[in-house]
DNA sequence: CATTAAATGCAACAATATATCATTTAAGAG
DNA sequence: CTCTTAAATGATATATTGTTGCATTTAATG
């Protein structure tokens, strides 16, 4: 595997396998998987970062060869999160590849800083006790937004 | 106290004392505490709400006679964040004002999507929570969004 | 192959946010 | 009080992010 120095630890561990299976989960859901879905999906597990709807639209136009719309890129990128398999950073603008794509799952993203890398985990234990607020107070939830932005630890070692 | 049944629950329990508070806070920092500033303040507590940047230069422009430019409205916004008295709201674009001035505080708020409302309510357990996550993987936080959205009680009972 | 709903292309535009530099304001020193 | 100086604001332009509306293409189904 030559060549690899300059991907992040997220990319090199993505391989083509995480993108078929993401691919066929959404399949079996129904879903239309076309060249479009398929391409903004690849680049973004390859960016093994968060890339934002016009940096997505930029990567996908010189890697298909045309230029495809702004309008394309953001229907494609809710698609996927609607789907699971990507998710949408709110305090940055942005999107990544997610390795949950369960539905409705409520994952905890950390963004650094620093390197713009985004890692994301899961704690059911924040999810319930959210859930517990929140039905306290009589408040159904539709989506949970939950985001560390700091410095991740490679980067404050570089420091 | 008439003419108050179009304001909301938030806006009636806000009284000058609030603002106030936050003022004086801000002041005993060593903040410049200017009219703007001040405008500003006012306008999110009215509101009771999450306003938009726009949203707010238009309120404040009006309320001063005079138009106030966007830049001077973030300006504005952003040191009121700093200072505590406001939060921004990652997934609404938008500002509210904060019951809980302490620095770093982690609060949560939950947003309805009827009605625009912002309900805000602290859970140091969910901070220790993400806290412990971010501490395990060496990530070092220097800010929390934990932003719910979905439907409020009296949205719900009214559809 | 024809039908049809979904997806995409395309152009314009709306909303959100920032950069830059000139000007004004206000706090503290003398 | 006036001067000095740093902070705040004004003003203009521009960058970035996201949407609307409608025409066209694509792909699943009969």
């Amino acid at each position: 595997m030559p060549h690899l120095k300059h991907l992040s630890a997220n990319a090199r561990s993505s391989g083509e396998k995480d993108i078929h299976s993401a691919v066929a989960l959404c399949r079996l859901r129904g879903a239309r998987m076309t060249s479009l879905r398929i391409a903004v999906l690849k680049a973004l597990w390859g960016a093994g970062r968060p890339l934002g709807a016009y940096e997505m639209r930029d990567l996908v136009s010189e890697a298909s060869g045309r230029e495809i719309a702004a309008p394309s890129i953001y229907r494609t990128l809710d698609f996927l999160c609607e789907q699971g398999v990507a998710a949408r950073i709110e305090s940055r603008n942005a999107y990544v590849a997610c390795r949950r794509p369960e539905h409705d799952h409520a994952c905890v993203f950390l963004v650094c800083e620093t390197c713009g890398g985004a890692k994301e985990i899961e704690n059911p234990n924040v999810e319930r006790l959210i859930n517990e607020d929140a039905k306290r107070l009589g408040f159904a939830v539709r989506h949970r937004v939950v985001e560390l932005s700091g410095y991740c630890a490679p980067c404050q070692e570089t420091l």
